[in-house]
RNA sequence: GUGGUUGUAGCUCAGUUGGUUAGAGCACUAGAUUGUGGUUCUAGGGGUCGUCGGUUCGAACCCGAUCUUCCACCCCA
């Protein structure tokens, strides 16, 4: 016996119904990213290290999957690196590429590449596979989809508002009941670094402030302490831990503690901006919620930062996104500010799948099967398919003159929605028998019946 | 990356203190039913017990390693 296989940890096989329920989400998401001006592009499943590295932090860093380099280039492996134990350098000896991390710095690669080609603001979507050596869990895997629409070159905020509204129609549409778009922004969180005397350390503290939800004031306190944040400091915080009240309230209190911070003010005059335009246009689903605690990782964010959460279910974020100033600097395109969000496609299936969401109708079912009698009525069989096929039906023809009974069972186990049979009788006659497998009801027809059914 | 957890038939799971040929339900195949699927009844096929190694007269069961699953961190979609 062969060895059993197997797929790589945090990899994953889709049967054809589940790829009919991806493709739901995809196409609800597409639609939408049409609808609101954005154009689809694509980009290599894997890119060159240096686009990549650095780009994400040290954390990042170390969840990129490498590309092994091949051949010859082996032996340019950098021995000594090793030895010296000085890994990472070590590893960019062994290998040049790496799979995409996520969407977002590929395109900046983007654009920075075509910028000629372009005409700006460019609004682009963007929904392909990104890969993450991550240890896997519930609604984390290490190949899964993301679906993004970026816009780089205009500071205008109304592409947040945009941003809002289409979470709100993408969510809305796939018919989530609850669920929170949470927003802050970078602005304020450099304000609240600036206040209380601590801006160099502006990670750690927003790092630990994301977590006050989860750990508590008392947590974040310690957090605080451990990473070496001074006492004085930590206590100009505290009235941070007790922000609470509609959002109106929140930006009042907010915006005494930043008095100071011209770049903190800034920020709560952006996201006033947002909140008042989005309130006017009107939300279907969504709940608007401004969050200080809001951080998120990735580093690159100077504005708007986003992240929705479906409430009632046990999972992470579903969508993030925010404003970046400086993505494309770094491959040496100035003053081009970008911001974007995402769709975390296998999350939002995991939530569907777990609130029973999906839609019944399936998009790959067959309409007809016509049964296989033999070689005379196959033939006859053959050409009314070819008919029922050129009006745009999904029909087959079994493939030989099984009993009658195990046909049956095949159809019903693909869920073909009708069952056509054309026997010595009906070929005698030029007639068929059309069977509802739902109902069970089978009636007599002739070629211009069947194709005016399915019209 | 840290700590824990899981792995027995296609699926969900039993399996006595280590002791002959490892079980059930569902699924599958065939028949009851020679022109009718889903229900029912009968029979049948299918497992080197995740993998490699160790302890033992003897291992699904004990030990080690490794892979995988899920969970809490880290981080994140």
């Amino acid at each position: 016996m062969a060895v059993k296989p197997t797929i790589p940890k945090g990899t994953r096989d889709f049967l054809p119904d589940e790829v009919a329920k991806r493709n739901y989400i995809f196409n609800t998401i597409r639609l939408s990213f049409q609808k609101y001006g954005f154009r689809p592009i694509e980009t290599p499943s894997f890119e060159m290290s240096s686009t990549l590295i650095g780009k994400y932090g040290d954390e990042g860093d170390r969840l990129i999957f490498r590309i092994l380099n091949s051949g010859d280039k082996l032996l340019k492996a950098d021995v000594n690196a090793l030895e010296n134990r000085e890994l990472p350098k070590f590893s960019n000896s062994l290998s040049e590429k790496a799979l995409r991390y996520d969407l977002t710095v590929p395109f900046a690669r983007f654009v920075v590449q075509h910028q000629n080609e372009l005409a700006f603001p460019f609004k682009r979507y963007q929904i392909q596979p990104v890969w993450r050596a991550d240890r896997p869990q519930h609604g984390r895997y290490q190949e899964f989809y993301q679906c993004d629409a970026d816009v780089v070159g205009s500071e205008s905020l109304i592409y947040e508002i945009d941003f809002v509204l289409l979470f709100d129609e993408v969510l809305s549409a796939l018919k989530i009941p609850d669920f929170t778009i949470k927003i802050n922004n970078r602005k304020i969180l450099t304000g609240i670094a600036e206040v209380t005397g601590e801006s160099t350390r502006i990670i750690d503290l927003t790092v630990a402030l994301d977590k006050l939800d989860k750990i508590g004031a008392d947590g974040v306190i310690n957090e605080l302490r451990a990473k070496g944040i001074s006492e004085s400091s930590i206590q100009k915080m505290k009235p941070l831990f007790s922000i609470t009240g509609q959002n109106e309230e929140k930006l009042k209190v907010m915006k005494t503690f930043l008095t100071s911070s011209t770049v903190g003010q800034k920020g709560i005059e952006e996201l006033e901006y947002i909140i008042n335009t989005v309130n006017e246009l009107g939300l279907n689903r969504a709940n608007l919620d401004v969050d200080f605690t809001l951080a998120r990782g990735l580093n690159y964010y100077t504005g708007a930062i986003f992240e929705v959460k479906a409430n009632g279910v046990n999972m992470g974020s579903i969508c993030g996104g925010g404003r970046y100033d400086n993505l494309t600097e770094t491959f040496g395109l100035k003053n081009m500010s970008g911001v974007g969000i995402s769709f975390g496609a296998d999350r939002i299936y995991d939530v569907l799948d777990e609130l029973e969401l999906f839609p019944t109708e399936s998009e790959n079912i067959l309409q007809v099967m016509f049964v296989n009698f033999g070689t005379k009525e196959q033939q006859r069989s053959l050409k009314w398919v070819q008919q029922l096929r050129s009006i745009g039906v999904s029909c087959e023809l079994y493939p030989s003159s099984n009993k009658l009974q195990k046909q049956m069972k095949y159809a019903n186990d693909i869920k073909a929605k009708f069952v056509a049979l054309i026997g010595e009788e009906e070929y005698e006659n030029n007639s068929i028998q059309l069977k509802n497998m739902e109902t069970g009801e089978q009636s007599s027809t002739d070629l211009n019946g069947l194709l005016k059914m399915f019209k």
